[in-house]
RNA sequence: CGGGGUGUAGCGCAGUCUGGUAGCGCAUCGGCUUUGGGAGCCGAGGGCCGGAGGUUCAAAUCCUCUCACCCCGACCA
């Protein structure tokens, strides 16, 4: 492909807008454009790159038995309301209706569309298990799209949908399914790990999230360099610190008065105390209920390990307005000592003696409290989150990590919610209807692409993982006009490109120094200059991206030396990530 | 959804407070020079100032409404 004939808007500025690398460099080099709030354009370089996650993708998913489909986009109303979703899913879901006022929505996920397809057409034991996958554009109406591609509202999403008639053949189906990922994030040259995931309101059922490991990911990971234990912030757990006490010796019970102090922090400036030996109180509501829950001063609320310990869908941290008005403290003040509302505390409370917590007066806090002597024991439970240095809950011996990651695939046993809500039954070996078990499996095959760029960048922009990058080659042309020039970049084109080697040719009639720029930007993998001075002594001039070194080679030589060049980089060795 | 901000040439911005009919840089087009890391000089083209309504002799500028986009927050008492 030739670069003057090709749209390739480089932009020389920064975009001021693009908070992220990767966003930055997808509009610098030309790969989208953005047309509204989370939605792009791709641009033929960033198209070429979205197929190359899409055929890897096609071929590692075709290659675990999965069957490649393509449901509609649009799908009716009737479909979510069998299933319930019509009602639950949220603003999240773009709603619309046709001419004829009947209610759609742009898919955001398929379950409904790939349940009611298996009804209709499966009838036996013997047409299970079965996998469909798609590879298609769905639309999420975000809260706030950002980061470009990373977070928009439409995106390239392939999903997949596992049917099989026991525990056993879903748990060999999704094995398969974790198998196959890692080798789709290991040929795309990506630094990931798969992590335990919190499975919501589904509950029981087991998943994995796949993360890319990256400084800008929205998401938390915990993990143990000992034993390979991994899971998202929602889920991961530690052992249980031990407590740590204020004060040497405990004494009795006392209030003080902490005039105007709200926060924590300020509490134990004002106190000289840490925040480890306080006790910090939070009222959440869920479904109906009201409760106080209780954490070390230095921790964080888990929201989800709160609503699973109370065995509901959700459960939302209340306002302060609201707090005051349940707990009847205004909030900066609350404590579990004579509190209105029930009390549940976290684990790592238990051992603590002699705390500081909120007296239930304003501006009033209480001194060396003291479990079942000041205030009658609670009900325990995991409620924090993990902080870097836990003690692995597996391995019990090494401390735990935490870093930061964008979740690229996500794995999930979904058991019959869909299957049973939506009456789909086949016939097993003895005549008996029977349920199947459902497994879904997500890509987010446009972020992957924001993913490579976050883990594959320099100052002077993209550095490709030769898997995906949109010509594996190209041919800076120091002088389009120069005739021998041109004869030697096309000799080199036609060389490459017998052997399925792409290639992208530079030649603008544009300054050395630009084009120069521009190929550092976009990042392909080898450039070729040919011409000038290196071409005088009979050479071109061939570099790696992202390495230092230039190396002349002989004009006559070019083809074979990229072609071996090329075939030496091939995949990045990812399978060191860990085992499940 | 709450808060903040921005819409003026393809891109980045100034002009708005204090109303008088639009400007700078980059890009584009032409010419000359230059040619191994985003060239220099000369010249040219390009904008119903996001949209609608209003005030005024006169609106990018003031008023009202509206649309779009961006940023921060939406979990720590």
């Amino acid at each position: 492909m030739r670069f003057g004939t090709t749209l390739i808007p480089t932009l020389k500025e920064t975009p001021v807008e693009a908070r992220v690398e990767s966003h930055r460099l997808m509009l610098r080099a030309g790969l989208i454009r953005q047309l509204g709030a989370g939605i792009y354009t791709w641009l033929p370089l960033g198209l070429r790159v979205l197929r190359k996650v899409e055929a890897i993708v096609r071929e590692e998913m075709d290659a675990a038995g999965a069957q490649e489909i393509l449901m509609p986009a649009v799908q009716p109303a009737e479909l979510w309301q069998e299933s319930g979703r019509w009602q639950k899913y949220g603003p999240e879901l773009l709603r619309f209706q046709d001419r004829g006022g009947r209610d759609f929505c742009f898919g955001p996920t398929h379950e409904e569309v790939v349940t009611d397809l298996v009804r209709r057409e499966l009838r036996s034991y013997r047409d299970l298990p079965a996998n469909f996958y798609q590879i298609q554009t769905k639309f999420r109406d975000e809260i706030r799209p950002r980061f470009g591609i990373m977070r928009g509202r439409e995106f390239l999403m392939k999903d997949a949908y596992s049917f099989d008639l026991d525990e056993a053949s879903l748990d060999r189906s999704y094995r398969g399914m974790v198998d196959a990922y890692h080798r789709i994030f290991g040929r795309c040259g990506l630094r990931f790990r798969a992590v335990e995931a919190d499975t919501g309101a589904i509950g029981g059922a087991f998943s994995h999230e796949f993360h890319v490991l990256a400084e800008s990911g929205e998401d938390v990971i915990a993990s143990c360099d000992g034993c390979g234990y991994a899971a998202n912030l929602e889920k991961a757990e530690s052992v249980v610190s031990s407590a740590i006490a204020p004060h040497g010796q405990v004494g009795s019970m006392r209030q003080v008065d902490t005039p105007g102090m709200k926060t924590m922090e300020e509490v134990a400036a004002f106190l000289g105390c840490a925040l480890t030996g306080m006790v910090k109180s939070l009222v959440v509501e869920g479904e109906g209920r009201a409760l106080q829950l209780l954490l070390r001063g230095d921790h964080e609320l888990n929201l989800v390990k709160a609503a699973n310990a109370l065995g509901v869908g959700s459960v939302q941290l209340a306002d302060p307005v609201r707090a005051a008005e349940l707990s009847g403290v205004p909030v900066g003040s609350m404590g579990p000592v004579g509190a209105r509302l029930p009390l549940l505390a976290d684990r790592c409370l238990e051992g603590l003696s002699g705390w500081v917590a909120g007296a239930n007066a304003d501006g009033r806090h209480l001194l060396d409290v003291v479990w079942g002597r000041d205030c009658s024991k609670p009900p325990w439970a995991d409620l924090h989150n993990v902080v870097a240095g836990d003690l692995c809950p597996r391995c019990q011996v090494s401390p735990l990590r935490l870093d930061r990651g964008i979740e690229v695939g996500h794995v999930f046993k979904l058991g019959d919610k869909y299957t049973r809500a939506m009456k789909v039954t086949v016939q097993d070996a003895d005549g008996r209807e029977k349920i199947p078990i459902m497994g879904c499996y997500g890509i987010g095959v446009s972020r992957i692409v924001a993913a490579a760029i976050e883990q594959n960048h320099d100052d002077n922009g993209i550095v490709w993982p030769l898997a995906l990058a949109p010509f594996a080659v190209e041919i800076l042309l120091v002088n389009p006009k120069d005739e021998e020039s041109v004869g030697v970049a096309e000799t080199l084109e036609k060389g490459l490109r017998q052997v399925g080697i792409e290639v992208l040719m530079d030649d603008r009639d544009e300054r050395l120094g630009v084009k120069f720029k521009d190929a550092d930007l976009l990042g392909l993998p080898f450039r070729v200059v040919v011409g000038g001075r290196s071409l005088k002594e009979g050479a071109v001039e061939v570099q790696r991206r992202g390495q230092p070194e230039k190396e002349r080679i002989a004009v006559e030589n070019g083809v074979t030396h990229l072609i071996a060049r090329v075939r030496a980089t091939d995949g990045v060795d990812n399978f060191k990530n860990l085992p499940l």
